[in-house]
DNA sequence: CTGTTAGCGCCTTCAC
DNA sequence: GTGAAGGCGCTAACAG
């Protein structure tokens, strides 16, 4: 037994310390590139670490240094490629400084969703990166000024002190979309937006609604909520059709509710784009093997993870986040064949 | 500055102590609910850790108890909808034991990927849940040898001494596939492929490979390699079909290829399932709304995530892994149109 | 250039 | 029932 736990135990500083006849800490500076280290020392000391295969312990290093190299991701489904994609990303633009991602799903016991951040922090992640939540505002502001730690939130546009958002550019991306339905004479627009997410934080349904209203002169705008899969927007699309005979464009949030209503559609013998237009967000890439391929507000999940990931390292690296910033995306409709 | 600093200063286990008048011995009592505590010392630290809202740290734990609460997930690509719903299941799982995930993609410089491992040792990791990647056999075995952590391997069965494979039985998968395409009359079967897997670990391959000799007699099975996505599906596809003309069924490695596979049958003006037939693996929600909908053997991800939980947990628990086992799940083939 | 001392925040072991 | 030492593996600050 205590064979099996020496034959399994990791070399520590002290081994490679004692096997190379120096310090601990000189051990320390040749790990962290201190200038100040004999080459024939940190030969000697790179040969043992080499031959021992030591890795420091990065949890007794951040004990000390109060940095883990690791940041928490946090959505309320991982189920999702655009937050699959934004994943990679994070993970492309971390490795470089050595980071990990600690990915977590907010938990739907905890109503407030702060837990699932405090949490976090209790593991020890430097900073956040939060996707669309039922987090309230209110809630984030408190936990970014009672804990310090950066908080970056992609996809939603506040201005909470302590946050940077990382979003796209609703309004634009609406009026864009509008744009390119009303030249196609689409112009009577219904929505189908995402139930997880509450009105407050529901910067696209406001900013879709707000543009519709201005640019077709409809006052009410017909909208069905519906959880964000195929099934459900679906059946949300029939719903919204059935209500409202006149529809002749569904404008889905995001692009596995819009492959959904393609369905819904073809369920009540409409034709796609003739009849209705379907317009979805994200870019995913099985929008482009639905027949016809689905027109799609492309969401530059890639870039946007970089960039949030950047802006975390600033918080990281300055101690306290930049306050409120909010980095708009500029929209881009990929426009093929349902509208 | 220092007024700031101690503005975010996380509480520990001392401010409560001092708050509550009592021990850190005490505190820590309470907090791993240690019997032997007066119940209303108990209470009056409990009330402390309220106010202060304070979390213990859980690296510093890590550091005495060798257990942090984190496993580390590994995959080439995390930009899959199997992946997504396998991490999904898994952080469900975790969730109930406080446990968390740490993703990571295997590091594609680190050709033998053992890297990527022991770098999640080094940040602590309990275990590890690897998905099919270039780490080769002999060298998982030495890992874990070495380093006593306990892996599961999730899509990949192969009898590694100390790690545990959960896996699709591929045997009987290729079976259920071919007997459904014999019944069909789809007995000329053509392979599509990843190519990011090689040979060694290619259980899918192979069991296709042999089935389709073994039961349709053909003895030379055309094979395309490609990435698995759409439009590498689509390519291979065609290469496919052009090299073969006698090709009556496509089975792809996975549904994002079989999805490319039935664009590039579409593009050579071949009808599905009329002149060709199309089967998928893995069961993604979008095989549900191509036209026709796609025929698929469904991989339980979610079901299989919560094995592979458990199993590790039963590996950390018990201080090694269970030896070479391997966990097979019944193949369930999901009928649509495309066959 | 290198070693010593003193913790980081917590748990384990042993006293009382 | 509770507290006092001691140490997990590492680095910061000071010696020399």
């Amino acid at each position: 037994m205590a064979q099996r736990l020496s034959d399994t135990r990791r070399p520590t500083i002290n081994d490679v310390a004692d096997l190379a006849g120096v310090s601990r800490q000189t051990v320390s500076r040749v790990l962290s590139n201190h200038p100040r280290v004999a080459p024939t020392t940190r030969a000697r000391v790179e040969k043992v670490i080499e031959d021992l295969d030591y890795r420091p312990n990065q949890m007794a290093r951040a004990l000390v240094t109060k940095t883990s190299l690791t940041f928490g991701v946090a959505s309320v489904d991982m189920r999702n490629l655009h937050f699959a994609e934004t994943c990679s990303g994070l993970q492309v633009a971390a490795r470089e400084g050595g980071y990990h991602l600690v990915v977590t799903e907010l938990d739907p016991d905890d109503q407030r969703g702060v837990g699932t951040l405090e949490t976090l922090l209790a593991i020890g992640v430097d900073g956040i990166v939060l996707f669309p939540s039922m987090v309230s505002s209110a809630d984030l502001e408190s936990f970014t000024r009672r804990s310090g730690c950066p908080v970056v939130m992609i996809g939603r546009a506040s201005r909470i002190p302590g946050v940077v958002s990382i979003a796209l550019d609703e309004r634009g991306a609406a009026t864009v979309i509008l744009e390119h339905l009303i030249e196609r004479e689409k112009s009577r627009v219904g929505l189908l937006m995402n139930e997880m997410f509450p009105r407050f934080i529901h910067t696209r349904y406001e900013a879709l609604h707000s543009t519709i209203e201005r640019t077709t002169g409809h006052s009410k705008v017909p909208v069905e909520a519906a959880r964000p899969t195929i099934e459900q927007g679906r059946e949300a699309a029939r719903r919204l059709l059935e209500a409202n005979g006149d529809i002749n464009a569904i404008i889905a949030f995001n692009d596995t509710m819009a492959m959904g209503a393609m369905r819904g559609c073809l369920d009540l013998g409409l034709r796609i784009p003739e009849d209705i237009a379907v317009v979805g967000y994200d870019g995913i890439p099985y929008g482009e093997v639905t027949i016809p391929p689905l027109t799609t507000m492309v969401q530059d999940s890639f870039g946007m993870a970089g960039a949030a990931f950047r802006v975390m390292l600033t918080g990281i690296k300055e101690g306290s986040p930049v306050d409120g910033e909010v980095q708009l995306w500029p929209p881009q409709l990929l426009i093929r064949g349902t509208t």
